[in-house]
DNA sequence: CAAATAAGTCAACATGACTGACATAACTCT
DNA sequence: AGAGTTATGTCAGTCATGTTGACTTATTTG
């Protein structure tokens, strides 16, 4: 009975400690690409979130990123300027600049998200049949509870995708 | 027959940015107790690696965290100066200094890992029975092949933990 | 037309990582 | 005993990414 069911304070402590070593590991090999052409670890946040929800505003991203207009100002100029973003005015409201990746800015998020990917692929597999449910609510259920339907909303069906232009239109 | 169970990609990609969220989010509560004393999350890798092994050697640290010198030299400075941790001469290699947490550092340590510690015991309880194995084994194995051994290691059975002074001692 | 909103910008600052060089003490090996 | 290695600490400088608060401009909305 309860071979290793219930989670003792032991467990709890190592699970710490593996998201810790995990989650370091999990960035590791982006990291290391984006160094190489001279970009950190936010680039990549706003590259993935561009790429996956083409035609969102920076406000929208402002709320993703929970970061500062200021932090974000920075690195967008970069990936615009250097072509991996485009920016756009809504017509419908001129005042908004909605954001779509370029073919390069998918290419490169394409590179940097595939390590990630084989390395969960990889991490479910030796989780055992029914660990990717598992492990799906288990991080869901990390957040906080007052973000986890904004979470959920962004994680699933992606943030106001509106239509845009593709690429050179 | 296999209502969920091939990892597509898009489950992938949730993951991703599963993880993204949940990191956020468990570093918060810890983050924001630490910032009251004008301390960061490096004073808390420290302290928490400190009290778990007490009696480890700088370089032990150094190989847990793996930062530089200079960057741990920096918080861990801060840590002994307002009295969190001790370090002690190793008598059997003078050389070596070994760290203690103090009372002082013992509950600032415990205050920080309880919001983590609930936070991931409701995400286990969340995730159903059997989650916390498949969390456990999910987390395990994102890491980089060859570092598993080594955090196997420092998450279960704490590294070369020696005797030494129990505070005053 | 006034007020609110979206975006961009400026200046200044904090944290925590990095590098490379160097100093000191203590241990180890021949 | 002396040479070389190891453990630690320190100096000086850099970088990435986060912060704040104030302000401008364009645009939409009431």
């Amino acid at each position: 009975m309860r071979p290793d069911e219930e989670p003792d304070a032991d467990r709890l402590v190592r699970l710490v400690e593996l998201l810790f070593f995990a989650y370091r590991d999990f960035t590791s090999d982006p990291d290391q690409m984006l160094s190489a052409i001279g970009f950190g670890r936010a680039h990549h946040r706003v590259l993935h979130f561009v790429a996956r929800n083409p035609g969102l505003c920076v406000a929208d991203l402002l709320s993703i990123l929970t970061i500062t207009k200021q932090s974000l100002a920075r690195v967008l100029k970069q990936l615009v300027d250097e072509g991996y973003i485009l920016q756009q005015r809504n017509e419908q409201d001129r005042r908004e600049r909605l954001l779509f990746p370029t073919e390069k800015g998918r290419s490169l998020a394409t590179s940097l998200a595939r390590p990630q990917l084989e390395r969960i692929s990889r991490a479910l597999a030796a989780a055992g049949p029914g660990g990717e449910l598992h492990a799906e609510r288990f991080l869901f259920s990390m957040l906080n509870a007052d973000e986890q339907v904004q979470v959920a909303r962004i994680v699933r069906r992606q943030v106001g995708a509106r239509q845009g232009p593709e690429d050179g239109a």
